[in-house]
RNA sequence: GUGAUUGUAGCUCAGUAGGUUAGAGCGCCAGAUUGUGGCUCUGGAGGCCGCCGGUUCGAGUCCGGUCUUUCACCCCA
């Protein structure tokens, strides 16, 4: 006998985390709606032409590639099978999808002259990546994504942060900040630094601050071929403090005459105005000059979220703005804003806070416990009960009460209804609460009632 | 992809210097209690010691490989 296993970075959810992870999920579903999203699924593969090249040559290595079907390698020619770069080709034509975001972007090409825009819909779908797992880093895992696409307005930079409080706010994590930047932000401070071409490399560098501290940062800039001369106008940037508004006028003198970096700043000027109208969500933002966030395609307001209370210190949301989603796909001028939660972190932040609401389990609220002579007369109790709205199971057989009993226990069923032939027979059942200990007699137009009201 | 690290019962882990029959706690099953779960007591089941190969009279223990786990780097949610 082979032992079962499962492969390597993913994992089984039982029916308690599926509860939890459930709770999460509906949350944001649900906050989604609110806010006018619609729903959207894409495969789970794609063609390999869709996904590859969008991610840069890492995330060329990190796609799962699905193996054609069929005698395909009879198709490949010897010259191919010399190296597997070139035969991959002729054996591969599909792979399982890496994000949400490029999927989305094929769809909206694919279906351009269908939809109405400004588009908004959401996706909850699980991806996949061929990356070494390590904590809170899988190789399946889910991406919850938010964007709306086919409008400039700041308005939506906005919602998203009302969205990310409402979210959190409804799991229970009080204390989290919303860092935002502005990538026109970061143009303008490598034009300020004379080196207007290496912005990636900036804000790679940039974005290590929190975690290597300024010098090392210094350093990696300085491996990155940024001249003495560039790092040392960079180091104003490090002093920026104060509040919101402190550290906007700052940044706004640091980049001078910066075309780039004068939008970047009257943008975000913007964006805060707007999420002024609710002063709870204000206390959470946080301009940070120093996220980068290493998605390429973002091109305007750029934010991430972390949970400020418990041990996990990893970034459980984030987003921002991209000015030409689509262009990959030959659809020019497509500009957009989207967001993700990051589901499995949030999980382990709640977990590790522990917060998860008891309601959060989602077994049944009855059972019925009987005995074998009222097999069939409970079975019909047991329609009444669910035809009434309740949630209710009788164990399969007519065991002992014990086992009877010990399986509601733990199954964490609250109620139990104690139904033998007496019971039947005089219309008085025994309501068990579990959880007290306690019993109360009631006929069944009051069972029905009493657990349609718990 | 680079460098480490882990693997013993369902789970968490002991296992002395290589030496008969591999242990504990929790969980599971049964009974004490024939119509009442949790608590207690008694008993029981359950292990190719990750897998393959090597050293040895003898390997859970030493060596090599492989898979897996965890961690750092790269990158990322």
């Amino acid at each position: 006998m082979e032992k079962p296993s499962i492969p390597k970075g993913t994992r089984d959810f039982g029916p308690e985390k599926m509860a939890r992870r459930n709770f999460i999920f509906d949350t944001i579903k649900e906050t989604f709606q609110k806010y006018g999203f619609m729903p959207l699924e894409t495969p789970a593969m794609e063609n390999l032409s869709v996904l590859t090249g969008k991610y840069g040559n890492e995330g060329d290595q990190l796609l799962f590639k699905v193996l054609n079907s069929g005698d395909f390698l009879a198709k490949s020619t010897e010259e191919n099978r010399k190296d597997y770069k070139s035969l991959l080709p002729d054996i591969s034509e599909k792979g399982l999808r890496y994000d949400l975001t490029v999927p989305f972007a094929r769809f909206v090409v694919m279906n351009r002259n269908d939809l109405v825009f400004p588009f908004k819909r959401y996706q909850i779908q699980p991806v996949w990546r061929a990356d070494r797992p390590q904590k809170g880093r899988y190789r399946e895992f889910y991406q919850c994504d938010a964007d709306v696409v086919g409008t400039d307005s700041l308005l939506c930079e906005a919602e998203n942060i009302f969205m990310i409080c409402d979210v959190f706010k409804k799991l229970g994590i009080k204390k989290f900040s919303i860092r935002l930047n502005h990538r026109k932000i970061l143009s303008g401070i490598s034009e300020v630094a004379d080196a207007p071409g290496k912005e990636n490399a900036l804000c790679i560098a940039i974005d290590k601050l929190d975690k290597i501290g300024e010098e090392k940062v210094y350093e990696e800039l300085a491996v990155s071929g940024f001249s003495d001369k560039s790092i040392e106008k960079l180091r104003p940037l490090f002093q920026v403090q104060g509040n919101n508004d402190e550290k906007l006028s700052q940044i706004s003198e640091f980049l001078g005459s910066s075309q780039q970096g004068k939008k970047g700043v009257d943008e975000l000027k913007t964006i805060l105005s707007l999420a002024s109208v609710r002063p709870e969500a204000m206390k959470h933002i946080d301009i940070d000059l120093t996220l980068a966030r290493g998605l390429g395609y973002y091109t305007g307001a750029i934010f991430e979220v972390k949970a400020l209370e418990g041990s996990i210190s990893s970034s459980i949301s984030g987003g921002g703005r991209y000015d030409n989603l689509t262009g990959v796909f030959g659809l020019d001028g497509v500009s957009g804003v989207g967001f993700s939660f990051g589901v499995d972190r949030i999980y382990d932040v709640m977990e590790d806070l522990g917060i998860f609401p008891e309601s959060a389990l989602e077994g049944p609220k009855a059972m019925i416990a009987y005995f074998e002579d009222s097999f069939t007369d409970a079975f019909a109790l047991l329609h009444d009960l669910r035809h009434a709205g309740i949630s209710t199971e009788m164990y399969p057989e007519a065991a002992k009460m014990k086992k009877q009993l010990s399986y509601a226990d733990k199954k964490q069923i609250p109620f139990v209804i104690m139904a033998g032939p007496g019971e039947f027979a005089q219309n008085v059942f025994g309501l068990k609460n579990m959880r007290a200990g306690s019993q109360d007699n009631l006929n069944k137009e009051e069972l029905i009632n009493r657990l349609k009201m718990q």
